[in-house]
DNA sequence: AGGCTATTTATACACTTGCGCAACAAGGCC
DNA sequence: GGCCTTGTTGCGCAAGTGTATAAATAGCCT
């Protein structure tokens, strides 16, 4: 009576992929708590037993799936930076721009950043992943930092550079909760003008006159 | 054979109290799947079935634990504007430098933020808790901003006051995670210095000349 | 001292969880 | 077309979960 049920074989990256997204929904969705791995097999189109053919256990499914969050966040983040024919200043204000806006701006990819961070504390894997993308973050702050500020002719000390990237980056993570926590309160773009302000105003930049271009 | 265990009888403030702590360490310990009624027992040092008798379901305990949470931050925080003569840009440093070191700077605490604010998304209780705490910490902001300012002799409308409070407490709450996840980056006070002289470039004040004082 | 009552323990239960394993069938290969 | 590999299903299991409830006892009242 019972047919068995019909199934396509995938190729394995395109299940892996899709086993992963499947993950991240469902722990934006209901938490670590919620997810579980019948969960996640059914968002996947799949049954649970499956998952044990792609990954030895659920922990390291969750933390290939932090990972794979992690990545696709700074990789947006650093898209922005590559505009040709842009002077640093300019840069800087996409960057903070892009930052500040959907889609990293999103209810959901702040649940799930706050979800795993939670975890960091207990988990060395997860604190790891964090602390290299962090890092990775920071560095690209400073960098266009330094190149904003020598093209302002002046000549900072690395502490000096350091602890301006270290506020940048404190005004556009803080930004970025405010944004993703209650959207709603903001105009839109109104949370990019006030970063784009407030870091112009960290580094000591004289207010752009008149329109840009 | 099996003696029954021995047992004290508490305050019902007090049980109640005990109980809330027990499971705020087991949050942050083990996150918000190993916190299990079990476990929040034995660190309560009573035996699971207690917790019935104090709260109606798990769910219940775990949003007055976040409810006491958020009050006892808000609280400290709010604690060092409560300072008799002295000018407002003093009390806002001050403001500043308590939200920046212990213990408010605390992993512990952050992965309590964190583990609950994951949450949030789906459980709209708990985004109304956030959404209270944070609100009120942002009205406090804006106070002491509109005093230094007025100190300033200066006038500002309410868009603008806003959007400084905005800022100010973006630069507040990203220093706050990145001490918190990362305390041995940072020498002791330098996220405090950091923030308040980003703080005095957003509103546009000039450097202290000279010690305090 | 002795009982009363509410606090606390202890045990049971239905349910879910992650994981193991055998059967099955989809799709490439000869 | 038939076979063989292996991706995939279906089911079972032991451990652990939150909840329900009966039994016990600590501590106050008289």
């Amino acid at each position: 009576m019972n047919a068995r049920r019909k199934f396509r074989r995938e190729g394995e990256e395109r299940r892996r992929q899709d086993l992963i997204d499947a993950t991240l929904d469902s722990v934006a969705e209901y938490g670590l708590q919620g997810a579980t791995l019948r969960t996640i097999a059914l968002r996947a189109g799949v049954t649970a037993g499956l998952i044990r053919h792609y990954f030895p256990g659920k922990e390291e499914l969750l933390q290939e799936a932090y990972t794979a969050l992690v990545g696709r966040m700074t990789e947006q983040a650093k898209a922005a930076l590559v505009m040709e024919d842009a002077s640093p200043r300019q840069r800087l204000a996409a960057f903070v721009t892009a930052n500040l806006n959907a889609p990293i701006v999103d209810r959901r990819v702040f649940s799930l950043w706050a979800t795993f961070l939670g975890r960091a504390n207990a988990d060395p894997a997860l604190a790891r992943a964090h602390r290299e993308g962090y890092l990775g973050f920071r560095d690209e702050v400073e960098a266009v930092v330094a190149e904003v500020l020598a093209a302002e002719r002046r000549k900072p000390d690395a502490g000096e550079l350091r602890r301006h990237a270290i506020a940048i980056n404190a005004i556009i993570d803080g930004l970025w909760i405010e944004g993703c926590l209650a959207a709603e309160m903001f105009s839109p773009g109104e949370l990019a003008a006030i970063g784009v302000k407030a870091i112009e105003a960290e580094l000591g930049l004289a207010p752009e006159k008149g329109g840009n271009q």
